[in-house]
DNA sequence: TAGATGACTAATA
DNA sequence: CTATTAGCCATCT
């Protein structure tokens, strides 16, 4: 499906120590609506390892926490080796760590 | 083909 | 901030 190989081009777009949500990367493909969509790309996750997953969380900034690659406290530590910072809840500040698309939007 | 499901979000209380 | 409801639409059964 075009649409998440968009959604796939924009993940790893997402540079180190930044993340963004599902529905804004909806938002950035022009479909805010299939945010959930993203969320199905990202479960199909057909480059392991190449889609940096652990760099998108929901709209609370909290882990998704069913990703596909070993473990949500793994996906945490990575985020956290990223200098992201998780509070108590292990939440992340979106103020601080939401990407903006500024570096390479798809087309 | 139809109905249920889901790595979600926005609105409301 | 949290909890609940409705909307969304690709995928699964």
């Amino acid at each position: 499906m075009a649409f998440f190989d968009d959604v796939y081009r924009v993940v790893k777009q997402i540079p180190r120590g930044k993340v963004t949500t599902y529905g804004q990367i909806a938002r950035i493909l022009g479909q805010p609506t299939k945010s959930k969509i993203v969320g199905w790309a990202l479960h199909s996750n057909p480059e392991p390892g190449v889609i940096p997953c652990h760099r998108v969380v929901n709209r609370r900034g909290e882990l998704s926490g069913s990703f596909a690659f070993g473990g949500l406290e793994v996906q945490k530590k990575l985020l956290q080796d990223e200098g992201i910072i998780f509070d108590q809840s292990g939440i992340i500040d979106l103020e601080k760590y939401l990407w903006k698309p500024e570096q390479g939007e798809p087309n």
